[in-house]
DNA sequence: GTTGGTGCAAACGCTTTGCATCCAT
DNA sequence: ATGGATGCAAAGCGTTTGCACCAAC
């Protein structure tokens, strides 16, 4: 099947895929053109029923393994949510950070890293090697502020 | 049933349950010795494990249950480890934030908080309110880095 | 004695897996 | 043509719930 979807980076997504021996078909491209689209983070099942629109064939296990192989590919990150759920977006270009509107639940990115600074200090005052960390921000965006 | 359990500061933590109506049973004792003596964060596997060597009959339904008291409680805190399980420890003094080593799985607590300064930063660049933030740290511990 | 808590087992929801079929290569 | 990907349904696993009994108050 060809090129089903309008998604971005068409011929540079498929490269991926193929660079890794995986194919790219139209269910991968539905998963990740519904990611492209949405503003925000989306939960398995938002993004299932999405998909279902333009490919409603699409079965919810196929989802799961769509979002893991772009995960591997990096072209799809997973966040955790506060009551431990899971939710989805495409990558972001470099090290970002989410914040999440409570209200509306939409995304916003924000590029500066607080760590950069912190990783240092953290080192020296404690010796611990800081590998990772995991940083996620809460509160009511301007639209929600009526 | 008595004072089981050498747990801390046991008349406190005793008045903490009556406070809100709620019993002091030897399971939610057992809980939470478990998670005073634990150097780490646990999860519920482990906890059950643990509490049935002091307490034999204990249902892990009653460990669900007992944590999310405990959590309601403030003596608990719960947090979402990479892989999106969760773990459990006793609640820190004031605003922390979990250190964990990757290696042997014990946690350090940070007690400076750089979210203090970067929410006005936060909200001064992008408009957005913060309310809350989930920041946890993955590393090596100097143990570990032999 | 009353009321909330417990233990057990069943139910639940999200996620993964096995397998026959399909299709991107 | 061939091996990876899909769809379906079943299994798996962590968590929650219903209910009869129990124990903290």
């Amino acid at each position: 099947m060809g090129k089903l979807f309008s998604i971005n980076n068409y011929n540079e997504i498929k490269e991926i895929f193929h660079d890794k021996g995986l194919k790219c078909t139209p269910q991968r491209q539905a998963v990740l053109k519904v990611l492209q689209e949405s503003k925000g983070y989306l939960s398995i099942s938002k993004i299932h029923r999405n998909v279902k629109e333009l490919l409603p064939g699409t079965g919810l296990a196929t989802v799961y393994r769509s979002l893991e192989t772009l995960i591997e590919l990096n072209l799809v990150v997973k966040v955790h949510l506060e009551d431990g759920c899971h939710s989805y977006a495409v990558a972001p270009k470099g090290h970002r950070h989410p914040i999440v509107c409570t209200d509306c639940n939409r995304v916003i990115d924000y590029t500066e890293c607080p760590m950069e600074d912190l990783s240092k200090k953290l080192t020296k005052d404690t010796g611990i090697l800081i590998q990772n960390h995991f940083l996620q921000l809460f509160g009511t965006c301007k639209q929600c502020q009526t």
